[in-house]
RNA sequence: GUGGCUAUAGCUCAAAGGUAGAGCGCUUGAUUGUGGCUCAAGAGGUUGUGGGUUCGAGCCCCACUAGCCACCCCA
């Protein structure tokens, strides 16, 4: 990755080839689900953005340099930096023209504003799907999705994921049920058990307000993980708290885990320290890791929300989606090495240049290939074979081909040194070496 | 936005106040249209920018800029 604007990451075409086969898989994926296609304009009104509290988001404000000094301030438009928000917004704005429930996928960049680091950029591939129905979604879409969340990050040649569910009616209801009153803050707080350790989590509690007492409970419902719905039940049970909403999102939240685990129980586990930045979320919460690169922040993540988009009326337009940090996955597997792309080019066939005078037939060759799809290039200027070889060599281009008098062309596969007599109207290469394939590299 | 660290060739890094160097990469040649290996030669630097201390600064001091790491927050 080349960084020379931090935080706003550049790729050298080899790594892009690799990023564009990742965003190929993902699409792929999603259409296989079912999900319709969607891209939303770069900007939205900065109101829209803070509506739903997002106040201390990092959010890149447009303006024009040629902006008049008593011009009315347009620095209305910022650009956003999540995919749900503008699609929320594009819901509510185009219902009247939309099907329910609106399955969309979504495969953009966002920005934020914030200090990069390690898999944080300022600007990113995010890939998501979501669904938004008319009235009431049934918590079905929260399995489904969370489903295909699971599919789609195994499509990928990355490491093993390992899935976090929570819901949010459950730790709001426990919190109800302690008589907490700031919810977010303690969710918030709750939400760091894994940077901050227990200890760190107990003191920020009691700073906020909480007694010792319902400081340790919230710690202690923090804690709990499992990835079987009859032991999270028991042991939420054994904390003594009881309130509607929590039962309600326990029974979500075992729902869910019950039904993706039937297919991935490795894969998949109830988390109740998972709590989400984002405050849309109204009940299923998730968020994936790299199973085995703990340090590693989230690789993708979603939830519920079931009052970001406004219908007409009283009507709403509950939500659920999932999103995947194309960006910072990619960041990783690049830089640890574990994958890379067998050329830097989409060509597979260079046609070398004998002289100017045969540049055409050169040319020819090309278009033969061409035409029957095959990805080819011709040398620019008549230097000696070698160097043509070794321009061939430094891409990663299989093949190199030689065009002779009177239709005597030959082709050399440059990896093995063969060379043998081809025709342009025939030929083809062997299907492994047609186009680019991502590799994984074994350490 | 807060705190810490860093900045020398395309890349990774040396040079302990006294003439800026290595490895890799790149160019050319040995190789007479056929690369990789080897050997030889070569190109490439106002040491991030600006100021200061000193006989003398890549090295010490100050400011700025940029990058990295942590916090905040998150894909």
């Amino acid at each position: 990755m080349l960084t020379s604007e931090s935080g706003f990451p550049e790729w050298l075409p080899a790594d892009r080839l690799v990023e564009q086969a990742f965003i190929d898989t993902i699409r792929q994926q999603f259409e296989l689900y079912g999900f319709a296609p969607l891209e939303t304009r770069a900007v939205e009104p900065v109101d829209v953005l803070l509506a739903k509290g997002e106040t201390d988001k990092e959010i890149y404000v447009l303006s024009r340099l040629q902006a008049d000094e008593d011009e009315p301030d347009e620095a209305s438009l910022g650009l956003h930096f999540d995919l749900t928000v503008p699609f929320a917004r594009f819901v509510t704005e185009n219902q009247g023209r939309l099907t329910f429930p609106i399955r969309r996928y979504q495969i953009q960049k966002a920005w934020r504003g914030e200090r990069p680091q390690a898999g944080r950029f300022r600007e990113f591939y995010q890939a998501d799907i979501d669904i938004i129905e008319r009235g009431d979604l049934p918590i079905t879409a929260d399995l489904e999705l969370i489903q295909a969340l699971h599919d789609v990050v195994n499509a990928l040649p990355v490491p093993r994921v390992r899935i976090h569910l929570n819901n949010r009616k459950l730790l709001e209801g426990f919190y109800r049920a302690l008589g907490i009153e700031d919810i977010q803050e303690t969710l918030r707080i709750a939400d760091k058990l894994d940077k901050v350790g227990a200890d760190g989590v107990r003191a920020m509690l009691i700073e906020s307000g909480l007694g010792e007492a319902a400081a340790d409970a919230c710690l202690a419902l923090s804690t709990i993980q499992s990835g079987d719905a009859a032991t999270i039940r028991e042991r939420v049970a054994a904390l003594g708290q009881t309130h509607d909403l929590l039962d309600e999102g326990l029974a979500e939240l075992a729902f869910v885990l019950e039904g993706v685990r039937t297919a991935h129980p490795d894969d998949i586990i109830a988390d109740l320290s998972i709590a989400r930045g984002l405050d849309y979320y109204t009940g299923t919460v998730v968020e994936g890791k790299f199973a085995d690169i703990p340090d590693f922040p989230t690789v993708c993540s979603g939830g519920r929300y079931d009052n970001l988009a406004a219908g007409k009326g009283d009507e709403k337009l509950p939500g659920m989606g999932v999103s995947i940090g194309i960006t910072r996955i990619l960041s990783k597997v690049l830089a640890e090495g574990h994958l890379r792309a067998s050329r830097r080019t989409p060509s597979c066939v260079l046609v070398a240049l004998v002289d100017e005078e045969t540049r055409q037939q050169s040319s020819a060759v090309a278009y033969a290939l061409r035409q029957r799809g095959i990805p080819c290039e011709v040398y620019n200027t008549p230097d000696r074979f070698g160097k043509q070889i070794r321009y061939a060599d430094r891409m990663g281009i299989p093949f190199v081909w030689f065009p002779g008098t009177d239709g005597a062309d030959e082709v050399k596969d440059i990896r093995s040194g063969d060379q043998s007599p081809a025709d342009p109207a025939s030929w083809e290469p062997p299907a492994e070496d047609w186009h680019v394939r991502i590799e994984e590299v074994e350490p």
